[in-house]
DNA sequence: GTAAGTAGGTACTAAAAAGTGCCTATCCGA
DNA sequence: TCGGATAGGCACTTTTTAGTACCTACTTAC
């Protein structure tokens, strides 16, 4: 595995950047999960696609991956202390994107511009 | 045009995601730029995908294009003061990749991985 | 004994992002 | 008058990323 960066943000967006790793880590970030809670909580990812991101998210030590060994199978996904060193990064993104949102509906008032959820995504309990 | 975000993060990602915005917005966060001196700091990008995602950057209102009406052309881009809000989110990026890089190359001392450039990215300055 | 719930694998396909190659127009200097 | 420098367009291909569909194996509850 040969990875060349011309700056330090780009390592970061590897291991941020995709179109569900921030949502994953997002759920994450209020506590341990299993991978059904997760599949649940994202209903719109696949489960392949869930299992390919948490792999890799576990091969660059974000996140933890807990095997009960017991049937039928109960596999517990949590943030290590490395994944939390992310948080503060995560916040600032989510709060920055929020505006930016609130700033294109403004500009764009006819058009279809949403942010789902409860909105709380990294500002609680930070 | 349609935008439904789960979290802000990701509106946040859809502005300096991609594979060249953060280093086109690393060499304009030093000052303004015409577009050969652009692509002259940055000799893998091609015109075309340069253009392109500077077209974005300026939709997004993260960049300023100035034409000069002489021949030949002369364009100049710079930030916005909107862009500049993003600089601290960059700079944290930054030194989190920059720590991200120096633990893969711990870890995997026979593998290629490296930071190429004089590393001072956005640390410089801010 | 059959269905549901558990976590995940695999082959294939589709969509998005990036890259290649070649084109325009104008002016200046050799 | 020919080549280089300017900024960029356009058609096409490749690579990367994500999505679809279908499969395993085990146990408990009905």
């Amino acid at each position: 595995m040969e990875k060349i960066y011309q700056i330090g943000v780009e390592a970061t967006l590897d291991v941020i950047g995709g179109k569900w790793k921030p949502l994953i880590l997002c759920h994450l970030g209020k506590g341990p999960l299993r991978t059904g809670q997760l599949r649940r909580a994202i209903p719109q990812i696949t489960q392949k696609v869930l299992t390919q991101q948490l792999r890799e998210l576990e091969d660059d030590q974000i996140i933890d991956r807990h095997v009960f060994q017991q049937v039928p199978p109960k596999v517990v996904y949590q943030l290590t202390d490395y994944g939390k060193t992310l948080n503060q990064i995560l916040v600032e993104m989510s709060i920055w994107g929020e505006q930016r949102i609130k700033r294109l509906q403004a500009a764009h008032p006819d058009e279809k511009i949403e942010l789902l959820g409860d909105h709380q995504g990294y500002l609680e309990g930070h």
